[in-house]
DNA sequence: TCAAAAGTGTTAAACGTACACCCATGA
DNA sequence: TCATGGGTGTACGTTTAACACTTTTGA
């Protein structure tokens, strides 16, 4: 007895203009030729889940580096025209310094995501739903900051990802209370306005948060 | 190019003695026979990846109408001798009066698992860090109650999984505060004490619940 | 000196946590 | 009347949420 197919498609997460993207191809060939898909492919014989997902965003979207984490595996018969094809759906999440990828690849602002082939747009509105609910008491937000960064941004990461404003002096507070950022010491020129301190995330400092109970909520 | 093969396996849940206890098989033929394992099977052609554990869970062990949800999706090439096979691994939950299924399954206590087939062993210890989170914030430890139920009956399902014991009247402050529950105005007799009083889960009341960003927490 | 973003504290309400005794029942 | 489990309230500390002005800088 031999199975069906099983693919692995990826949502990559990125920030653009204080705006959540999402990384698409462009189907050139049938089916959806022309539409736009979630990067994705078949899995190989002998490979992990996360190996493929990691393969899959170099071949077609050059990347390399990035926080994966397994979403959901969708399984409708009928997902795929051409036949059976489960898809173990995957999280990225990317800095917003990383380079545009190669030739069919864009990012694509959420809130205008032209229509995707497959379920992808399913899939992405599952993973954004549990993007927002993982920032709330998990560090994944980090993923989406370079590695120094100011606190303003770190805000901008949580509005653009929780889809709402957060207040800025009650933000800092919960955020500093954590203690899991270390101050650079050093701080950040742009523009005529005050410079705007430095911190790094110390993912060594975290464990002591959630053994604590303690959530990140905004 | 045809695929891998792809498995359902199923983490059941259900309340026994005040203790969680796990659905498993005796394995009769290899690999691992003599073993135990969860209840499981190969995904067929055209199924729906939920319908296929609802299926092997009426198949293997008799059961019907059970809660379920995916859980992860485990594909380490290795994880089975015979060959490739991925597994999409769910998490069900029954309540206490389900009947003991047919001969060659048996609810182990959690707390006392034989060795397990496979990677089951990854995958049950999976399921309850799954399950001990998803209790404090949703309601699906009512699934592991009858329809009908007293607050004691609440409180020992919620100590059963997180594993520690929990405060009798913080406890019902919290629950009866979330307004999901209907008294039923009759009481259960059991013993010489008074009586406990009978509640209901009311599904339609959760909505609100989560709207107001409250949290079920103890 | 102006515009722009950085940075900062207080108060009131809600929530979580610790804790001990009376009630209703059947034996 | 006793043993058993059911049922209840208060006080304190912590966390959240609402809210506006001063600082630093370059143009």
């Amino acid at each position: 007895m031999t199975g069906c197919r099983v693919s692995v498609d990826t949502v990559l997460f990125r920030l653009g203009l204080a705006r959540l993207q999402v990384l698409l191809l462009r189907r050139l060939r049938p089916p959806f030729a022309g539409w736009s898909s979630l990067p994705g492919g078949l899995l190989h014989p002998r490979e992990e889940l996360q190996a493929a997902a990691v393969r899959i965003l170099r071949q077609r979207a050059g990347l390399d580096d990035v926080y994966l984490e397994q979403l959901f595996t969708f399984g409708d018969p009928a997902r795929d025209p051409r036949g059976r094809v489960i898809t173990v759906a995957h999280i990225a999440l990317v800095p917003p310094a990383t380079p545009l990828p190669a030739g069919d690849a864009s990012w694509t602002p959420l809130h205008a995501l032209p229509r995707l082939a497959f379920d992808h747009r399913r899939i992405v509105d599952y993973a954004l739903q549990r993007l927002r609910g993982k920032i709330e008491y998990s560090p994944v937000g980090f993923r989406l900051l370079p590695e120094e960064f100011t606190l303003t941004e770190v805000q901008e990461a949580y509005e653009a990802v929780l889809g709402r404003v957060l207040d800025k002096r009650n933000f800092r507070k919960k955020l500093l209370s954590l203690k899991v950022l270390r101050p650079l010491g050093r701080a950040r020129k742009v523009g005529a306005h005050r410079p705007a301190r430095l911190y790094r995330f110390e993912e060594s400092r975290w464990e002591g948060v959630r053994d604590k109970g303690n959530v990140f909520v905004f």
